[in-house]
DNA sequence: CCTGTGGCTTACCATTTGGTTAGCTTGCTG
DNA sequence: CAGCAAGCTAACCAAATGGTAAGCCACAGG
């Protein structure tokens, strides 16, 4: 196994070191000479390579979306929202792709949107096929869905720490709270409608005003 | 409706502006000469009554847990796990402990433990009453639960952009994703079993290994 | 009237940041 | 070999940041 140091080009180097960072500690944390440090390059190499901080974002994100997309197999966006393919990502990968969803960057907001619209006719196709329940806002419920399986990537730290694990992204880790989650989308969580009509009732009572 | 500019005292009002500016930007992104500059001071006045930013961060987590904790009664954490109060809480509130769990302060962390504890007793109270499904993992359910309830304070923009609302904070789109939200947990996703059989394929195929 | 004391500001400082410039090295090509 | 382009660096810069020092100002109590 050699290192990844040595034959990588610089400039790979540079953006694998640049991913790893910004996926842990956040981008405007991760000044660019830390970047250039891991790298084993000087800083102003980094700005050589990609012209600004910003640009250097842009790769990662490029980058990162080119693996999920053109992850295993193209229909990835097609079947569990391209969801999977990001899931089956390396741990760096995912926890770029997590902060990227958290910072807000334009290229992220296309790509949720692109899962999010896949999602929904999924579960279109679901309802009509039979194997999923009936929504009464499908589009909100596609959101939601999305939201929650991203959820784990945002709220890492505290998930590993309340379960005991030494990191979530770990496969074994994923899998502990992904099977809760599965859990919870096959047999739901609440045995009544309870809730759902305590929801109708705050929803009458705040129309009522 | 007074300005809040003239009555609070300077060290409220800087308390105020940060909380905004940080459930808003991020705490790392936010100068201390922008929280001055909010609370219409000199950015030094920040420092003389907080010492350091740190400081003035540790305040506003205090006060706003502080919010949480004694909320609408002191079995807030009883209930739905002290969420309910979070999400009664004004917007900048939200967000700004939105930020806290993300960022991952040491104050946030406690205050999520005692939630997802809160929530699994919760929980398992109503398993025996009868309300709650069983589950094979409750720890892990717990959490989870916890973790998409916040969700939607993490991906706050891009849910609002998807679902065409100008913020989620507003409580219309709190009411809209909410409602989706509490269909999933009373009827669940899924119609059948497939996902987690799945799961459980994927499992026994990795412990053969 | 003096004398603090607390709220508050101006001015300053060291450090870090993203970014620029000039130049060095290496290797390919005419 | 000349020269030229690409990869790379050291040195530098301006701006912004967190933090400090000194002092102003109002007002309470002796």
């Amino acid at each position: 196994m050699r290192s990844e140091t040595d034959d990588l080009t610089a400039r790979a180097r540079i953006r694998n070191a640049a991913l790893e960072l910004f996926g842990a500690e956040g981008v405007n944390r991760v000044s660019l000479r830390a970047v250039a440090a891991r790298a084993g390059v000087s800083h102003a190499l980094v700005l050589h390579h990609f012209g600004t901080k910003e640009g250097l974002r842009q790769e990662c994100d490029a980058y990162v979306i080119s693996l999920v997309r053109g992850g295993p197999g193209v229909e990835a966006l097609e079947d569990t929202g391209g969801l999977a393919a990001m899931l089956e990502a390396g741990a760096p990968v995912r926890r770029y792709l997590g902060r990227a969803f958290l910072d807000g960057t334009p290229a992220a907001a296309t790509l949720f949107d692109e899962i999010v619209e896949a999602t929904e006719r999924w579960l279109e196709q679901g309802v009509a096929e039979g194997w999923a329940q009936p929504s009464e806002d499908p589009a909100a419920r596609a959101a939601i869905y999305v939201t929650w399986l991203l959820a784990p990537l945002a709220f890492d730290g505290h998930l590993s720490r309340v379960l005991g694990l030494p990191d979530v992204h770990d496969l074994d880790a994923t899998m502990r709270y992904s099977r809760a989650g599965i859990e919870i989308f096959t047999k739901g969580l609440f045995a009544d409608d309870r809730a759902l009509s305590a929801w109708d009732a705050v929803r009458e009572q705040r129309g009522s005003r």
